[in-house]
DNA sequence: CCCGATACTTCGACGGTCGATATATAGTCG
DNA sequence: CGACTATATATCGACCGTCGAAGTATCGGG
């Protein structure tokens, strides 16, 4: 899983959000490191869907403009913990390396 | 920084290694989950060269071939730390997430 | 004697990211 | 009032990194 589709499912985790908005929770929730690219975004979206992590929870109209609202699913949120869990181990490699018994 | 980069800087950490070590410490490292392909490898070390996180430490010949040790840099150690840094605060999303003040 | 493991190089294909462009409205600042 | 920024979606080509295969070469085991 790449960090774009991570940092999506992050966002969508709280509750569904429209693309726009997708962009805004994952600059927030890394502190401004990941700013998702519009392209990325919504090519992300349409694979995410193909696999059934995320779908389309409802389609609002505000000012004669479309706004789509993406849920996470439960396959979904069992990808992204999977993910954060293989992340937090790799982490774990540089932040608490074996070997080094202090104590 | 890719997970690829990430892994190979790991794998350097402890002690230089030569191109097929890096990938075998990569693989045991991530408990099997990290495979790197022999064309990913050699791309990201002539990248990683390139922007000095790691360096060639020496050059044996075994059986007539060459074997070429890597050596990571301080500059891709404090790299690869600040990555950990980063995969653990992007880990913490989820397996921590903030809002829940279980007491 | 062939196969698998070790070991490096190169190259084309593929997948995902990025930035630009297009389109449209609301709000802000000078 | 005009320019600019933020909000909001769609699309497309360029680019970058990954992957797998082919090529080359040696050693040990079955």
């Amino acid at each position: 899983m790449t960090e774009a589709t991570y940092f999506i499912l992050v966002a969508l985790m709280e509750e569904p959000l429209h693309g726009y908005g997708i962009i805004k929770r994952a600059r927030t929730k890394s502190l401004g490191e990941v700013d998702l690219a519009v392209g990325t975004l919504y090519s992300a979206l349409d694979r995410l869907s193909e696999t059934g992590w995320v779908l389309l929870d409802r389609e609002e109209t505000v000012n004669g403009r479309p706004r789509r609202y993406y849920r996470i699913t439960d396959d979904g949120v069992h990808a992204v913990r999977a993910q954060a869990a293989r992340l937090q181990r790799a982490a774990a490699l540089v932040l608490r390396p074996s070997g080094v018994t202090s104590v």
